[in-house]
DNA sequence: GTCTATAATAAGATAGAC
DNA sequence: GTCTATCTTATTATAGAC
């Protein structure tokens, strides 16, 4: 197998998988059939099938694209930050980036709820989610610091869950009412914290 | 039309919607067929269609049943106490609520998901969250006063939002990690308030 | 790998008897 | 209102040529 192929075979499946995430986005997994991820997708039937063995195996990779975006980078950038961000700027830096990456809240919330019948989707979707408690953990941990804060493995994960719960929560939010700012939304955040 | 008539079309109703929801929460909507609630029902297709005009229509009616639940009366409970309840405690009393209702999380998310794609759907979850955030509000306002702090109407609405927030994130993390307790959730909450 | 045409099946919904 | 049987359509996936 040489290279070449391998870096074409990927390209084509993102591809494919774009093509119906511009769809599944509105229509959610189940209204969108085969026919609309080819016309969408501009090619054939046959040649997606010769990429994709199924509609799940493109379902799950439409999942992969989605959730699971370069965490880490993101949250390099937050923990290299001077002073340390605070959770709400946290939050709001990887909910802005999610929004500038052009991934609409209602495919994510399309993704999660597929992932609670789809065993594949679901791991992908945990993994993330596992990977973002560790950014948000890593992240949040020099401000606590900072602060005098506890900074023990549970304490950092209980404030890490909230703050994961918001961040989905705004997900949600955004998904069921259109786009949202998140700096506005998570002024209560900081209202609360007064 | 009789009084005793109209009660039993909803009795019927109710119950053919029950049996979906039985299959709802771990197929999700497109995979729980007719055939499915034909089955759980006990019920004939016949029968079925006597009641329902179609398959969204009883969608619709188990959005009704899931996220449509007396939101007010809870939350009568809540604003009466004495002393206030604190954000934490009133989350989780409704949060835990929800949980004693027998209302899968995995049901909650497939629902916001439907809303997402079925306009029907929408405009029932849409509604229950604007009263959701009404009882958000009337709950939470004896709490600012008590604690000195701003109860004008914006205030209050970035409060609830996070609120609400939190508890939409309790859904997806139930949902996809299975139940959890929401007390335990809400000690990050506890943990930034200090 | 990709195309067109099509097979195989499954799904939502209805007809007509009781 | 309810049942059984069935119609119609849409959908996933494959076959076989290029």
């Amino acid at each position: 197998m040489p290279k070449v192929s391998d870096a074409y075979r990927e390209a084509r499946r993102d591809e494919i998988a774009r093509a119906a995430m511009r769809r599944l986005g509105s229509q959610g997994f189940a209204r969108t059939t085969m026919s609309d991820i080819i016309e969408e997708s501009g090619m054939s039937a046959g040649a997606i099938y010769s990429h994709f063995a199924s509609k799940a195996e493109i379902a799950q990779h439409v999942a992969r694209l989605t959730v699971g975006t370069k965490v880490e980078e993101l949250i390099d950038l937050a923990t290299s930050a001077q002073p340390p961000l605070d959770p709400v700027q946290i939050i709001s830096f990887v909910l802005g980036a999610a929004q500038e990456a052009g991934i609409p809240p209602t495919l994510l919330l399309q993704v999660w709820a597929e992932a609670t019948v789809d065993a594949g989707v679901r791991e992908i979707v945990v993994e993330t989610v596992e990977r973002l408690r560790g950014a948000y953990g890593a992240a949040i941990e020099p401000w606590l610091e900072a602060k005098g804060r506890q900074t023990d493995a549970a304490s950092v994960q209980s404030v890490v869950d909230t703050m994961i719960g918001l961040s989905q929560g705004f997900i949600v939010k955004s998904a069921l009412f259109g786009r949202d700012d998140p700096m506005a939304y998570l002024s209560g955040v900081a209202e609360l914290l007064r």
